[in-house]
DNA sequence: CTGATTTGACCTAC
DNA sequence: GTAGGTCAAATCAG
């Protein structure tokens, strides 16, 4: 917070300069310019960070909450595996979408009865995602309004509104820190717009079945409802992979870092344990941490997916899989300053780690 | 050249 | 039979 409050006063100091030299406005447009910019800059990280603030503590107050009411039955596990990491959205690096990290879970139908309830005429951009009992009434939220069909496998969607671009290509689906890959887009009766449909780009190699759907509501352009099926069983992120709710969030503050903060999203994406004790499940930067102690700077980002974040012994490719020999630092580099929303750079990080790591095997034999 | 997107055809649940 | 979801060939973009 002081670091925000340095950054206002910064914004603010450029703002008067910039009023006592107003009468050379004519002279040096140049310099005009500049301080315009050094003064959006400023206030634009100003809001970046309030934006995450409000967002960390409102999913705080929220995770609380939802743990306290006992709905951590083991029931419930689907539950909290759909909040993560689809459910708690990323977003483009773009301000307008740090207005909004609004999301509203708008109906899914859980294993054990629970739903997660969509006000899907009712929405409002302050909703918080909200588990309540399924009402059998209503049982497909989105589709309350019309008698449209609902399939067998509904019961594994979630829903989630989220702001769309509003420059640009509007027709941009909302980032989300996953990388998608479009296989199809279809007019779908009594919507103005058409549905596409995404999946995870590392569905062939990694057999990952997460699935997105993107409607543009008609109510709202500028929203999109991406409906999301089947969790992440790869390890790729387009940002930093996500999983545990770093230590500073669990209570209650916005994690203090120098410099650039990660995209929300990296924080955002939380693995909660269903039982009423939140324990942290080790991520592969906590196995990294315990066996190259120092390496990983105390960051603390997560993984993709409830899979990865399970690192005790998940087989497949996306299990800690790090040779003794592995340059954990610049791995950590590269994670960490690898943009906010280049898939490459992920895909150059492990297949990096691939190459290395199937060069150890090879040294082993 | 490779990977992503588009789009008509096909499959499947209802 | 209809509509939502997926496939896959053609096309596009980097």
């Amino acid at each position: 917070m002081e670091e925000t409050r340095g950054l206002i006063l910064h914004g603010c100091k450029l703002a008067e300069v910039l009023e006592e030299n107003l009468l050379n406005l004519a002279n040096e447009p140049d310099f005009f310019l500049r301080s315009c910019d050094e003064i959006i800059g400023a206030f634009s990280r100003v809001k970046d960070r309030l934006s995450r603030e409000v967002v960390h503590r409102q999913f705080d107050i929220r995770t609380q909450e939802w743990l306290r009411s006992g709905a951590g039955t083991s029931t419930d596990n689907r539950a909290m595996d759909l909040l993560n990491p689809q459910a708690i959205l990323g977003h483009s690096s773009s301000s307008a979408y740090h207005d909004a990290y609004r999301l509203e879970l708008v109906g899914h139908q859980m294993a054990g009865g629970r739903d997660v309830e969509g006000g899907a005429d009712g929405w409002r951009g302050d909703m918080w995602p909200e588990i309540k009992p399924m009402d059998a009434s209503n049982p497909s939220p989105w589709t309350a309004s019309s008698k449209r069909r609902r399939r067998k496998d509904e019961a594994d969607k979630i829903a989630v509104r989220v702001p769309a671009p509003q420059m640009g290509n509007l027709d941009l689906p909302p980032e989300d820190g996953f990388t998608w890959r479009k296989y199809g887009q279809k007019e779908i009766l009594g919507y103005k717009h058409p549905r596409s449909y995404y999946r995870c780009t590392h569905q062939k190699f990694y057999q990952c079945p997460a699935k997105k759907q993107v409607q543009r509501l008609d109510e709202d352009f500028y929203t999109f409802e991406v409906t999301y099926r089947g969790n992440h069983m790869c390890n790729i992120t387009s940002t930093a992979p996500s999983a545990t709710i770093p230590p500073s969030v669990e209570h209650g503050t916005i994690p203090q870092t120098t410099g650039m903060q990660p995209p929300v999203s990296q924080w955002l994406s939380i693995e909660v344990k269903p039982s009423p004790v939140v324990e942290a499940t080790p991520t592969i930067f906590d196995t990294l941490a315990f066996r190259y102690p120092g390496t990983m700077g105390g960051a603390r980002p997560s993984s993709c997916g409830n899979l990865a974040a399970g690192g005790s012994g998940s087989a497949g490719p996306s299990g800690p899989r790090f040779p003794d020999y592995q340059p954990v630092a610049e791995f950590a580099d590269a994670m960490f300053n690898s943009g906010s929303s280049s898939n490459n750079s992920m895909e150059l990080i492990f297949s990096s780690i691939d190459e290395n790591w199937d060069t150890a095997r090879e040294k082993k034999h």
